[in-house]
DNA sequence: ATCTCTTACGACGAACGTAACGATG
DNA sequence: CATCGTTACGTTCGTCGTAAGAGAT
């Protein structure tokens, strides 16, 4: 009778990515433009949502736990397939699978990525601050 | 300068999958237990997002445009690792990749084959509805 | 006339930013 | 004491359900 929703958010997953990457709310937070307590909130309903602690929070280290090091890999891999879906929408021409691909791996760091690659699509989402 | 935003969400697709497949949002608004305004105004939401149409509604018949057929796989392989995912927090065993991968290409009928299955963590996603 | 999708409206919930608090080195 | 993460609070935006409207067969 628990109905657990399951309501996982990309969202969710691209910050708890960045705080996997930087180790760290704070940078994190930074990177995503976004202020501490955003991601701090984001991440603990990520928790409540998957059901598990994913970051340890103990002193000043912030590390994975063992549920958060399995997630990373496939957080990556929606991240992924929702900017290929996105690209899919777009794509008039074949020539923007590439264009996908060179994202993919790299979907996380789309804020400045796509700004110096000067692609059509993924320049619309360069934001310019500081 | 156009920040597109691409805030799509996996409810979204979850929603316009289910209408892609029933080609009707009468039907997918009951198999998803919503109402279609719920549904109609989620793929419109999508739409903006994703800076296309995605359906045709021209008279009784809803049809995929160019734009929503392209993307239907790619919202298949988004639910399928978004479903990878949670599991991936779960597994506390290596058991648990056979259900991931047995929920695969069903994920948008999540409400009732885990339900048959009887599966551990599914089960917690059925629902007792009329 | 009936079915289907859309639009209007009020209400609930989520996420953001500001700001104050607790803890650690 | 300085930094990092959490909690509290008010605002804003999105989504839901109910209900009424437009179009087509």
């Amino acid at each position: 009778m628990v109905v657990s929703e399951g309501a996982v958010d990309l969202r969710q997953l691209e910050y708890f990515l960045a705080v996997a990457e930087e180790l760290s709310f704070t940078r994190a937070a930074h990177r995503l433009h976004v202020v501490q307590s955003g991601v701090s909130a984001s991440i603990k309903s990520l928790e409540r949502d998957v059901g598990a602690p994913l970051l340890d929070r103990s002193s000043k280290h912030v590390r994975l736990t063992d549920a958060g090091a399995r997630l990373v890999p496939q957080a990556y891999a929606v991240l992924e397939a929702a900017q290929r879906a996105r690209d899919a929408v777009a794509a008039d021409d074949g020539e923007l699978s590439g264009t996908v691909r060179l994202g993919t791996m790299t979907s996380v760091r789309l804020l400045d990525v796509p700004a110096i690659l000067g692609s059509t699509t993924a320049a619309t989402r360069a934001c310019s601050c500081s």
